[in-house]
DNA sequence: TTATCATTGTAACATATTGATACAATATAA
DNA sequence: TTATATTGTATCAATATGTTACAATGATAA
């Protein structure tokens, strides 16, 4: 499946994919408090992006989402939602895919289908960090996680897409309690309060927040959890799906 | 502007349009404790479907949203969201098109661009039902308000967006305030109270609505009313939009 | 004119939720 | 053993919401 760019590439028309229309993936993790994005950086470029493709003729869009996430991260039954398609026409911009594809020494005709408009769909995941094995494919020499607080520029809209994913796991952050799929199996209370925090990017009570989460009859009590610290071990909980 | 479906039937390749892409607006609007829904019929067809149509090359998706609102409501500056992509492969049924084509003498090859698979991007809109002017176009012979509780069957996957949009709207009313969007510049207490059970399909308490309503700090009292009820009149309220 | 009636606006109290503080429990390091 | 930082939870305060009640009032009809 590596071979998902030469066939676009080679294929002027774009036979097979629907056209005009492509997906963004922004795949979110999280470790050590931090909120991470994955970006790629294509070959010879410099430029930064967020994974994504196209739609085949025979697949939902959906499914292309989760086809284009199973390639970057290597993980399927992922946390994968919707969250708005981008349309303006100043999105338009071929410059940057023209130098991606001659930095490959391929040069297409003005009227080659990937340097036509584009509307593209965004995604936002939400993957268990320490699960997730980001794969460069053959036209990006790195697939990496960065800090959301230290990103790079991106190219095209892209940005403006990260913004509208990170505003939409914050708004649905307490109603969708998409929190979860950042942590893995087991965790503790301070580390489900600390994702709460870096998401929505204030502190919050340590009190209320354990009463709170407690008191949704979501959370399992495992075991305790025997840590590095001078202090208590907290409890290790997992989450229990609603049956 | 009527022209705009002869526009795209007899233009096989579809130039000038965005390929592959549809826009479908679910448009509310709100009279004597009912939510209202605009519908088309199709000439000679009986099929019912959202209104509808297609991204010029040369304009922003938003900006094509809007073109269509104003082509059924007469409406500008209209609350207007966008509010999800739909994108199944299933969606791809090219029969009821080639009825509506068929009962206007039309005969599209097998690859007219209008029988090709479509991306639908649903928006809703908000509108004051008694300042919208449903207009049917050429191809449809009426354009009218429906109740929601009393829907005919619609063409395709309409249904299926249209739920959705519901659904977004009572997610969203508390949040968004979007409610006040449906009512005219002036209302009653009891008549935003019966748009929020109309939209949530619950009772709610009227003192707390009331005093929640006042809370908000964006409504200003006007007059009293003068109705024609045989009990005390109550006072007109006005949205005042934040500063 | 007056009594009746339905509905409005709001007060008053009860209950539920969230904010703030405090403190015992305890795992590690010194 | 003691010092230390953090956890789990109790307690009270503040705020928000649910519930009930009632005076005010604008038609209608006696």
């Amino acid at each position: 499946m590596d071979q998902e760019f030469k066939k676009q590439e080679t294929n002027p028309t774009g036979t097979g994919y629907l056209p005009g229309i492509a997906i963004d993936a922004v795949i979110f993790g999280f470790h050590k408090n931090e909120l991470k994005v994955l970006l790629l950086t294509y070959k010879n470029t410099g430029f930064f992006a967020l994974p994504g493709g196209f739609v085949h003729e025979d697949e939902d869009m959906n499914q292309a989402a989760r086809r284009i996430l199973l390639h970057r991260t290597g993980l399927k039954d992922i946390f994968l939602e919707q969250f708005y398609t981008f349309g303006d026409k100043s999105r338009h911009d071929t410059e940057p895919l023209k130098k991606i594809m001659a930095a490959r020494g391929f040069f297409p005709g003005d009227n080659h289908w990937l340097l036509s408009r584009f509307v593209s769909v965004g995604y936002y995941a939400l993957v268990d960090f320490t699960k997730a094995l980001p794969t460069p494919d053959s036209i990006s020499d790195s697939c990496e996680w960065f800090n959301l607080t230290d990103l790079p520029r991106l190219m095209q809209d892209h940005e403006h897409i990260l913004a509208k994913a990170l505003q939409t796991i914050q708004q649905d952050l307490d109603h969708k309690l998409i929190g979860f799929n950042l942590l893995p199996q087991q965790f503790t209370m301070g580390e489900l309060q600390g994702l709460y925090e870096t998401i929505l990017n204030k502190k919050l009570i340590r009190a209320a927040f354990q009463r709170k989460m407690l008191g949704l009859g979501i959370l399992e009590r495992i075991a305790k959890k025997w840590t590095g610290g001078a202090h208590k071990a907290p409890y290790l909980y997992r989450f229990i799906p609603v049956t």
